[in-house]
DNA sequence: CATGAATGAGCATTCATTCAT
DNA sequence: CATGAATGAATGCTCATTCAT
């Protein structure tokens, strides 16, 4: 919990003025933001207290608000560095030359929210009549445009992969990352659970089900027929 | 410690003492869960305050005592209503004598929560951070009782449109409920309408998918092999 | 539970107009009054809630205030009632012609309260702060005097034992009974038992002390010698 | 998680760090008890309301929490602190080396609490009803042990005194004691004033019965065989 | 920058009392 | 008389936010 700031970042001295001082700053709320994150995740974001956040970041109350000047605000920036991650990995992360590239990048979706369970957390607190007001117009802007890239690289993976022409792709890449949420939703509210089901074999069945999608097919009509 | 009270209205006369009473009763509990429902589904549960409960029912704060011991209860009520309407319209709804009962099931689950917005978030806010949320055992037992009642009506259906084998129905029944409830999720928090796609056509296009594996085809056995 | 009241009061018949219906009253408050004191002593007199006493007594709630006009009132009525049993039983009650009236009387005070802990507890909850407004100026005169009629009837006692001259007993008498008062309270919160003492040996001492001080003792010098 | 300011007032100077602002924090708790302990003393534990203690002591509502975390911990300072005051004053007096340590202890008794009518107030509040209202075992467990600790002390002037054998010094110090708050009760409660005598003259004879119970008299010896 | 005391509105719940029936 | 629904103020306690130091 020690806060050794200007140690690691000496070698900002030959920047502009007011440089240093803002990556220090930075630092500081990178430090308050992750302890956030970690909160809101386990409190949810009505339970959190910013007391409680203060404390994990290892600051005092008062502290927190010379870096966010409401609660909302710091879930914003929790939300935004959610959302960067992710498309950091999911949309970023190189395309294998192998085979099945949709595989990977579907399997990917899921692999991240279920590494990061807090994260899922947050991104459900969004939703809901009580969504915080700071957040609609910039952030959720936002958050969509990152998830959109997201579903344009999973489109990419479709066209790549045969699975889909290209005018359908996008169309089938919502269809698709759609129940991966579903998954998502249904294993973290313990519903699969409760039906006796497991997440993974219903992911191997859906994945199944999409790759046993005949390539360049005629999208109705004929797909009975090919297999 | 029973204190029937002898009505002297007249368009009491044909019912047992006291049930006109109980009645209206039952009438206030209506009125109270309703708009308990609505800044439920608005608020969630944790933000959602008896006092603009009370008010909203046209109450004063102490007179939802009068028919909610806490505010749990009053939760559990609300939602224990809206389970059992999904259950009647979904589990319940007569079959038709033509095909696709299974397109019939799956509408339908989508049409419920579509036309009961407030329902659907409701169901979510069961989950509140990574905890099914101050719910009692019970409640949450008798929610997922039904929900699964839900999946077997599916399965059913699945086997009836000859779409699976008995064996695999329910795995399938899961999976396609899922879906259901990713394009809802996806729907409400808006961000189909960010990918410029819609619902409707989407759902088509499930749909479309689900019906088209043939009814003769040997499915569920390369699968189990992959389990 | 069962209000039978009429059937025990026909012998009012004859009665003039309107003594019927009081004496039906009177037994309907008196109803009230034994469950209120119950509760009273139960619960003390803040916690102690007209809806607990009502449904004690067979009544709804607001049917109490058809009989007592507040909370406060009930109490005193209450209060009352025990006063005057204490009245009754340690100064009216025959004084045996044998020995020592004295520690018959001060035993009975004893007695009175140890046999009757909620009317002790009710006693307690006259004095502190909190004291019910509406006691003061009747009641505690009423309280007053008869507990003075105790003091005089201990007087009494010791003259007649011999103990006292006459115009030292009233200020011995008040200086017995002072014991005991101290007696109950230090039994009742459990201080005694905390200091490894019991009531009754303490009490038999003081007797012992009270009684073996010898008659007709010019009051001061001499009590020494005479042992 | 020490966060020591270094102050830049004067005063301050000779003192190692943080300890003004603890001194402060120590005043002001002060300021709170002192106020909370009029308050319990005048309505009793149950009807005081932390908003009154917190607007007597000169603060809002909240404010109290930050320096007692509940109104049951409140309620624990200030019985301790009268606790403690009692011990110093009653036990921890110097004994003058003259006769009558047994007097001086007993009237010390009886002055402590006529000095300090809410002190006396609070020690009944300890009990409320038959219970011994809502307080922890270790405070009452703690309150016992001082209060006990009189009884030792008093017990020890007695046999300094000659007034007893030490085998009998607890229960007569008990005895006496017993009588000490049946008197503060009688005074208290306005019973004296009411019987028409005044508290000091009845100390004095019974400080006269006690002191002439000769030194050399084997009281103790026949007393035990009656036990 | 950092502190932590202070604020005051807010929450779920209880309860004496009133009153239309 | 009796009912029980309704009221609204009160309670202990929490918490985002402010601000003097």
């Amino acid at each position: 919990m020690e806060r050794r700031v200007t140690s690691s970042l000496k070698q900002d001295a030959g920047l502009p003025r007011g440089t240093r001082r803002d990556a220090v700053r930075q630092f500081k709320k990178h430090l308050i933001r992750d302890a956030a994150k970690q909160i809101f995740a386990e409190r949810g974001i009505e339970a959190a207290s910013m007391r409680e956040i203060a404390q994990s970041a290892g600051y005092t109350t008062g502290s927190i608000y010379l870096y966010f000047d409401t609660k909302e605000e710091l879930y914003a920036e929790v939300l935004r560095d959610t959302l960067h991650a992710l498309y950091v990995v999911v949309a970023e992360s190189p395309l294998p030359a192998g085979a099945s590239q949709t595989e990977r990048a579907l399997r990917g979706l899921w692999q991240f929210f279920t590494d990061r369970p807090a994260d899922f957390d947050l991104g459900f607190y969004l939703y809901g009549g009580a969504r915080p007001a700071g957040l609609s117009p910039q952030l959720d802007d936002e958050l969509n445009e990152l998830l959109d890239s997201v579903m344009v690289h999973i489109a990419q993976c479709l066209v790549a992969d045969g699975l889909t022409a290209q005018n359908d792709a996008h169309h089938q890449a919502v269809l698709h990352a759609t129940w991966i949420f579903g998954l998502l939703l249904m294993n973290k509210t313990r519903r699969l659970k409760a039906f006796d089901e497991r997440a993974e074999p219903l992911l191997d069945s859906y994945m199944h089900n999409v790759l046993s999608t005949a390539p360049n097919r005629p999208r109705s009509q004929d797909r009975r027929g090919r297999r």
